[in-house]
DNA sequence: ATGAAAGCGCTAACAG
DNA sequence: CTGTTAGCGCTTTCAT
């Protein structure tokens, strides 16, 4: 049984109006008699009509409709971002079209090419680790289609961005250990041709600068998922006697590092602090509780849907492309003094 | 700048030819001189035409999309279920317009609402923990909607369903247990009205009476958030000497009691066993990585989709609903023997 | 104050 | 083999 909806055709035939009468009477056209109106708003309302989104997008030529490209859906930080994009978009009138490249750039090639054929009003976009190469973006761009980028943006494109700002993050984070009392922090990096390896690297030496404190590069050390902790751990046990605080670039690392001190008898934060970047749900249930920056997903999620949204409605308005950045900030728990 | 798309009427206009000729050329009609055909076809894509799928759905009554509405994104279940549902539907052919109640009834109203007004083929609902009343559902599903509800379903509507099996589950976690030695075992459980409180609790009650242990009631304890075990753990200490297992109704609060129980002196698990529920990214990082049981979330989500396709081009193929069980399976790592 | 007609982009009878 | 026509559901001139 398909289901068979009512329209504005149905309504005119049995009421004995034409079809654009109903139409004018269902948005409160001035030139529609009270009468008419109330006869054709009731009886709409009866037959429980609802006007058909696609008709609708097709006349007006716009959709209604943001078209999104995240990487991963299963991840603390984007879904955190999706679910603050949803419920602006939402609260705008606007639907959205999800897509996820799952890291792969042919994937995100088609996603693109599927939100273009659904004529989505604008498109928000963090590209996929394996992306190299932007025609498709750029072609998308050219063609006239408004689009953010946010979190994982693209260098080579004009367009409005929202970013973390990774280099504060962790200047605020290492800064933080600095206060506390530690002098020999190691920093646990992300590789150097990442952005945000570079970034939270340069944050991290700026800290120690600000405070006189000699960048020791042998504490710098490449190592950014939980696995290499714990391959590394021998390395990481040597150095340890001689540090007292460590900053990691993401979260699972510092909670890693801290895991592997801990069973070799150092007392967190007692002996070392740690403080991670992130602020994901595994923060909270470390033991203790990990001190971390926090990077606001929901927040960026809202604020890129907020630019879009805002150049759909200022139809012309050549307003330079903005970056936003959202500036994280500092979770205290009980990971650091 | 509006992105301005080419038509098939475009092309039809720049060839001299009709806009039939053109569609039909386009999708390799038979009727159509392999010239022409291939004239349109080389032509199509040097101007890069790419079909409007908007006009498309009209005339064809059929979207191709799918409409979802989920609890909540932010959480590693159901973002593990889009994740799921996203890759097969894609795979399919089909995107997913994506909604989330934010728990909240009044909003899978509107959300539904707006999944119709877009006349999406078919319905994919986990509906939220605030709803009581199901007139939005049942009308929906009179109209004919195909519909699959997953993980939270609702009685009182027969559709097809995704579940998993919570009872076997709880079953398979407290053998487990018995099986590596344990005899009193804690039950950290949800309150009996909810679904998979009973499901659970039943799970443990049955591995228990297979196993001939008697059901000690004072050994079931209603905790099924990291915060309550917080509040409740003087209370939980003074259990804790008489137990050698705990099963705990989930991932959160397993851990929890983990982690108090660690602070009082006991070791994990050589003086009680550990095992949780839901195998998110928290029971990995846990010290040691927690036992648990998996729920397969984007086996679910998938699953789910299948269902549902399957409806979508069995046209009126009376299948009768069906309701298919994802049984969960134990993740052994350190907090068990 | 209301209706007729055209058209958004596309497809599918029906002609020829 | 190709073109003409009508129509998916809606809005919007242009008439009346």
């Amino acid at each position: 049984m398909k289901p068979t909806h009512i329209t504005i055709k149905d309504i005119a035939k049995m009421l004995g109006v034409s079809p654009s009468t109903v139409s004018r009477a269902l948005k409160d056209h001035p030139d529609i008699s009270e009468e008419t109106r109330n006869l054709v708003k009731t009886f709409a309302e009866k037959v429980k009509y609802r006007p058909n989104a696609l008709a609708l997008s097709l006349r007006k030529q716009k959709t209604n409709t943001l078209g999104l490209i995240v990487p991963e859906i299963v991840h603390h930080f984007f879904s955190s971002v999706i679910s603050g994009m949803e419920d602006l978009a939402y609260g705008e009138g606007y639907t959205m079209m999800i897509c996820q490249s799952n890291e792969n750039f042919y994937r995100e090639v088609i996603n693109l090419q599927a939100l273009l054929d659904h004529r989505v009003d604008g498109l928000l976009v963090s590209i996929s680790k394996t992306t190299r190469e932007f025609n498709h973006l750029h072609n998308a761009l050219d063609s006239g289609i408004p689009m953010v980028f946010f979190d994982r943006i693209c260098d080579e494109l004009d367009t409005d961005r929202v970013i973390t700002d990774d280099f504060e993050g962790a200047r605020i984070a290492t800064t933080h250990l600095i206060e506390t009392g530690c002098r020999k922090i190691l920093h646990l990096a992300a590789p150097r041709h990442l952005l945000i390896g570079k970034n939270r690297y340069e944050g991290y030496a700026q800290a120690l600068k600000n405070h006189k404190i000699p960048l020791d590069e042998s504490l710098v050390l490449k190592c950014d998922t939980r696995e290499e902790v714990m391959s590394m751990r021998q390395h990481i046990l040597t150095l340890a006697p001689q540090i007292d605080g460590i900053f990691g670039v993401n979260d699972s690392t510092a909670i890693a590092v801290m895991q592997v001190l801990q069973e070799n008898g150092y007392r967190i934060p007692q002996d070392i602090s740690v403080v991670g970047f992130g602020d994901g749900p595994i923060a909270t249930i470390a033991s203790p509780p990990l001190t971390t920056v926090e990077q606001k997903g929901y927040e960026m999620g809202r604020e890129a849907v907020r630019l879009l949204i805002q150049r759909l409605e200022n139809p012309s308005a050549m307003i330079n492309n903005q970056t936003k950045i959202i500036t994280p900030s500092l979770v205290r728990r009980k990971t650091s003094r």
